[in-house]
DNA sequence: TCTGGGGTCCTAGGACCC
DNA sequence: TCTGGGGTCCTAGGACCC
């Protein structure tokens, strides 16, 4: 039988924000930026939710909804920054941790009562100990599945400690909605509810095979998980070491779309640059390179091509997103670009003897523009093929316009 | 309501190989 | 000339998460 803690910050980018500025404590706030941009809600403060704002949701919506709300811009850094201090804390209480996302994370306590005492108490700890060192407030799910004590935080939520006793798990989940499992999204919410399926409750009483029919593998899985059961993917992994990255992307949304294929081209350097950066930060070599292209009525496609060698090179991200640009666009104005690098490497393929002193000569020269971009910012230093594409212009054209000024967001 | 950005996982068809 | 079956890789798209 395992003890797993789900730790879950509150409203953890609005509380960053309201450390740095402490008038916001208490006032309706909306982190994701200003509401006459394009863009979305991150995050809401608990006085902006009761007015309807919630995360994923239009700038635009959330300022009709509360005209009185602050609108801050994210600050990504300060996130990051938070979040390792969460993990330091927790890294503190045990080793046996996993952080899931910026915000949030699982640890297994099994067989810590010697050291941390009954599971109730060793979470009232540990909620203490967050809320003194980071002056965050968190709630935790305590329970004998990472799935349940998931739920569990949620329904702790704000600022509390939940403990659902070994054996009462079904009794916990059967009154909730079947949204709550995660993994349930709006898509499988409204095909259950169009049989009639509701509530945990309902799901757990199923028979497998008539959801296995129904949902084919994911219909399996679902059915473990109205047991409370860590079923199938990563769910069912031990807690420990996060597993290794699988991809690195960055895409941009312009203020207003383009069709200016110099902008355009600009813009894929400039977004390959950051991949490439990304790639030699953590050691990594892509093989397939990938290009996201949406237009202006949100059709979204997305093309990829697989190198004969794996590369962290910019140049080479360069060549082939704007190829797979070009081979594809439609001459219509572009809303998004994105590009994707995945297939990834820790050592670099076997390389032919040309081709391995091409990519040595560039690391030594673009590990020094890294460090330079990591000391004076991102815009700092470009590839000669960014300016060529008109990049330098728009930079100090519209500077808010670009790629790398916008926060990651959470909290659905 | 006029819809961000960074990810993961799954499905499905076609190419290609044995 | 009609025509297998399994495995693996590649590509495209979509659901979902924070």
């Amino acid at each position: 039988m395992k003890t797993i803690f789900h730790v879950d910050m509150d409203a953890f980018f609005v509380s960053v924000e309201e450390l740095y500025n402490p008038d916001l404590k208490g006032k309706p706030v909306v982190v994701g930026g200003q509401p006459d941009q394009r863009g979305v809600v991150s995050a809401a403060s608990y006085a902006a939710r009761k007015f309807g704002v919630h995360s994923a949701m239009p700038l635009r919506t959330a300022y009709k909804l509360c005209p009185q709300a602050i609108f801050v811009e994210g600050h990504p850094k300060r996130y990051k920054e938070c979040s390792q201090q969460v993990f330091d804390v927790l890294h503190s209480f045990t080793p046996q941790v996993e952080m899931a996302s910026i915000d949030e994370a699982y640890l297994d306590l099994t067989g810590a009562e010697r050291l941390h005492g009954p599971p109730m108490l060793a979470a009232h700890k540990l909620h203490e100990r967050i809320r003194e060192k980071t002056r965050l407030n968190c709630s935790i799910g305590v329970a004998t599945s990472r799935l349940v004590a998931k739920i569990c935080s949620d329904q702790a939520k704000p600022n509390g400690v939940l403990w659902i006793l070994p054996g009462a798990e079904a009794r916990f989940l059967a009154p909730l909605e079947v949204r709550k499992i995660p993994g349930v999204g709006k898509v499988t919410e409204k095909s259950l509810h169009a049989y009639g399926i509701r509530r945990i409750g309902h799901l757990a009483a199923l028979d497998r095979k008539f959801l296995e029919s129904k949902f084919g593998k994911w219909g399996l899985a679902l059915a473990g998980k109205a047991q409370g059961l860590d079923a199938g993917g990563w769910f069912a992994g031990e807690i420990g070491e996060g597993p290794e990255a699988k991809s690195i992307s960055h895409e941009h949304t312009f203020n207003e779309d383009t069709a200016d294929a110099q902008v355009i081209d600009a813009t894929l350097a400039k977004l390959s640059e950051m991949v490439a950066s990304r790639l030699r930060e953590h050691g990594f070599h892509a093989r397939t390179v990938q290009l996201k292209l949406r237009y202006s009525d949100f059709s979204t496609f997305t093309r990829a091509h697989s190198l004969d060698h794996a590369t962290q090179l910019d140049i080479d991200l360069v060549e082939h997103s704007r190829r797979l640009f070009h081979n594809n666009w439609t001459g219509k104005p572009v809303r998004l670009l994105g590009v994707h690098a995945s297939n990834l490497q820790v050592e670099e393929g076997q390389l032919n003897l040309l081709e391995g002193e091409k990519q040595d000569r560039w690391k030594k020269a673009l590990t020094a523009v890294d460090r330079i971009r990591d000391k004076f910012g991102t815009d700092s230093v470009s590839l000669g093929s960014a300016m060529k594409g008109g990049f330098r212009e728009r930079v100090h054209e519209t500077p808010a316009d670009l790629p790398g000024k916008h926060p990651p967001k959470q909290e659905r």
